[in-house]
DNA sequence: TTGTATGATTCGCC
DNA sequence: GGCGAATCATACAA
């Protein structure tokens, strides 16, 4: 504080003559030689400086422009500046530098590989290739899904850089503002130019935080659009009603061992247009939900039963042999699956035996099948003879246990891609 | 809006 | 790893 009897000196001899606004008795004790007086003098400017505020606009005004104007407010200026350096700012200071904040690294990082942040190049893209592989759906579903994805991430890129041009027109008129009214008030105030930037700093922080909390959101939107996007349960879609039938042909011609090998499971998909995995899934599915309620598939399995064996029927009428490749357990152009399993067979055959189905045309060879068929059946116990007219398709291939009777291995199953007569049933074998 | 159907997922078992 | 069982989440019809 060296510059204070500096400053007080070179006040010797200046007056403040001329200076409206001031005090009378400033500008008469200005040119006193004194010491006392020359204290009072900057004494009363600084408490004119200090109620400055408490001033009438008009008073104020005058008075600003007078101290304005005053020779000695250059040296009182700086002089304040620095008193002001040395104690609050200082304090400040030491929190100025500060390190990349991590969080918003991550959030910069986060974006900038969504294609949310940077250059637009499709981004998420990769993402959503890689959730629609993953999902596994068809290839138009995905395609679709794919451009809503794109769509979707382009319009929060789109939100994402409107709010950011928001914001950064935000801060620079707001600091802007405040920059001038500093210089302004740097005038009257002892501001001092690197106090104005470190407030500018300040404002950038403050705005900063908003961007941040700007990248987070959009992260979030992000995410959740992925998160949407790759969960398969959301974009739960039933499965046509062709490829329904397919399966539920299968599962009910094969309904002694519903257990289709790979090789079938992958002629059903491909048949149905779906993974293998959901082909899968639809076995695991059938199975326990026909199981926990054979009555409620009654009518389903007799449907199938007598649809199968119209298609027995006719195909043996055409001259067709069972195990050719429009064998009866197609369902006309529906599938083409081989009868592989004489429980199956015999299911499908009791609705032509039975009293419940005798309308439809049985061939003569289809007759003597059913007839060597059943003696097969009894042989391996699958199955009795006695069947009502109501147990057209009765749910005999569950044991006791709750398991599927006389099952094979599932790996024994006949593939719907093996060609004509090739039975691979343990029981018909 | 509600109940049911259905595809997918998860978990434990073998 | 495949399966059964339970459960979730969505689609769809009434």
């Amino acid at each position: 504080m060296d510059e204070q009897p500096r400053l007080m000196h070179s006040h010797t001899g200046v007056g403040m003559a001329g200076h409206p606004g001031l005090p009378q008795h400033m500008q008469e004790g200005t040119g006193g030689t004194d010491g006392d007086g020359r204290k009072q003098d900057i004494g009363d400017i600084l408490q004119q400086i200090m109620t400055i505020t408490d001033q009438s606009l008009d008073e104020a005004q005058a008075r600003k422009h007078a101290l304005n104007c005053h020779r000695m407010k250059p040296a009182l200026f700086n002089v304040l500046c620095e008193i002001k350096e040395k104690t609050v700012l200082s304090i400040r200071g030491a929190q100025e530098e500060e390190p990349p904040d991590p969080q918003l690294m991550r959030l910069d990082n986060m974006l900038l590989a969504e294609g949310v942040s940077g250059p637009e190049k499709g981004g998420g893209s990769a993402a959503a290739a890689a959730a629609a592989a993953a999902s596994g759906g068809a290839g138009a579903d995905n395609s679709a899904e794919h451009s809503d994805y794109r769509a979707k991430l382009s319009q929060i890129r789109q939100i994402y850089h409107t709010e950011l041009e928001k914001y950064e027109q935000a801060c620079n008129e707001f600091t802007t503002h405040v920059m001038n009214l500093l210089r302004e008030q740097s005038r009257t105030r002892p501001i001092s130019p690197k106090e104005i930037e470190r407030m500018v700093s300040i404002i950038h922080r403050k705005f900063s935080a908003i961007q941040m909390q700007l990248k987070q959101s959009t992260c979030e939107a992000v995410m959740i659009l992925r998160s949407r996007f790759l969960d398969a349960r959301r974009k739960r879609r039933n499965f046509n009603k062709q490829a329904t039938e397919i399966l539920n042909e299968y599962f009910y011609s094969h309904l002694s061992n519903p257990y289709p090998s790979e090789e079938a499971k992958e002629e059903l998909a491909k048949k149905c247009a779906i993974t293998v995995a959901q082909v899968s899934n639809w076995f695991g599915n059938k199975r326990i939900r026909y199981k926990k309620n054979i009555g409620k598939f009654q009518e389903e399995a007799n449907m199938y039963a007598a649809r199968t064996a119209v298609n027995a029927a006719n195909a043996s009428s055409h001259g067709s042999q069972a195990n050719s490749p429009s064998t009866p357990n197609s369902a006309g152009s529906a599938g083409s699956f081989n009868m592989s399993n004489s429980g199956d067979l015999f299911m499908s055959v009791q609705s032509l035996n039975g009293d419940s189905y005798q309308g439809a045309q049985v061939g003569a060879n289809v007759q003597s099948q059913v007839d060597t068929l059943r003696h097969v059946i009894s042989q391996t116990g699958g199955y009795s003879e006695g069947l009502t007219a109501n147990q057209m398709y009765s749910p005999q291939g569950i044991n006791a246990n709750g398991g599927w009777q006389d099952a094979p291995t599932p790996s024994s199953v006949t593939s719907p891609t093996e060609g004509p007569g090739s039975v691979h049933s343990d029981t018909s074998n």
